[in-house]
DNA sequence: TCGAATATTCGGGAAAAATCGAATAATGCT
DNA sequence: AGCATTATTCGATTTTTCCCGAATATTCGA
């Protein structure tokens, strides 16, 4: 809330979430905590973000499915939770992509494998054809997808680039 | 509206445009004009989709944007608008990419080298850690944008993994 | 097993976003 | 140039989202 150096890339990530479609909330909170030198808890998370716990609860569990954020317990601390930032966002985009994206993408596919089903037993060719089409483009996005996943972490834009150099034009 | 097989698909669309935080309208106008055979005029859009003119006027510009329709006009049809769904959305989603992520790195990187130039005065040598932690995720991001805008449409994915196949493990 | 500390859930209210209808602007035709 | 037609803009309203405080549930330590 300072204005501390920081704070403008907080206030970068509020704006990179909102226009992901993710709640500003959420990037305040994993700034907050990305630049704090060790672990908070959520009442420090609350003083320091001015959020109040029943919103930060439900926020930190969020960041924890995407893997942005880690809790922990200490020795003699009572039940009270320890959260720290991932520090490798890479790792946490992927994992994004692999939960949100790739739900979705079996959503839409379940969508048109039945769309075709209908069609075919209607013989509506021309529909017919753009489902398919949909359907061709999904695949290649799907497995787009899975290859990003599958590189290996860390320097995959590295080798990306180096195996596609022999084709530059 | 009706219950077509191609409902389904639309739904699913309105769906995915939810999750990335793209307004839902959006993805009925598409779909439904993707769907239909041959242009359609923004009345007909309205009669279909049930919005109002005031909310396919502007949809459609943001849509033309975005590369995934594209407006016409008809001798002797006056000032009237005719639209057809770009139907290569593996090109729109490309576009896509191009200008909203672009833009969106662009923000995060100023605010970054600003904090790091703050800091670097400051001599706060954590935080400063931090911030060039992100540069450099970030800047990886952006190489790995480029990279995907810079391949060849319509295949690449089929190139890509050719490529990597061989050091499958 | 009980009590204290903390996390979580939930309903209501405030803030924000999306859509509409009415008013205005722009365009093509005569 | 003026009229008719269509697109666009804008203020108001509805809908949705977000967040808070109070109530409830859970966990830890004794």
């Amino acid at each position: 809330m300072t204005e501390n150096p920081e704070e403008k890339v907080i206030s970068a990530m509020e704006r990179s979430a909102d226009i992901y479609g993710v709640r500003k909330s959420y990037a305040r909170l994993y700034g907050t905590l990305y630049f704090w030198d060790g672990d908070m808890t959520m009442e420090e998370l609350s003083e320091e973000t001015g959020y109040s716990r029943s919103t930060i609860s439900p926020a930190m569990r969020k960041l924890e499915e995407f893997h942005m954020v880690s809790r922990s317990k200490k020795e003699g601390e009572g039940k009270k939770l320890f959260y720290t930032a991932e520090e490798d966002l890479e790792e946490a985009f992927k994992q994004l992509m692999n939960n949100q994206a790739k739900r979705e993408l079996e959503v839409m596919q379940e969508a048109l494998d039945n769309a075709e089903k209908e069609l075919d037993e209607e013989e509506d060719e021309k529909i017919l054809e753009k489902v398919r089409n949909l359907k061709k483009t999904y695949r290649k996005s799907e497995r787009f997808m899975k290859l990003v996943n599958s590189l290996p972490s860390g320097n995959y834009m590295e080798k990306l680039n180096s195996i596609l150099r022999r084709k530059k034009d």
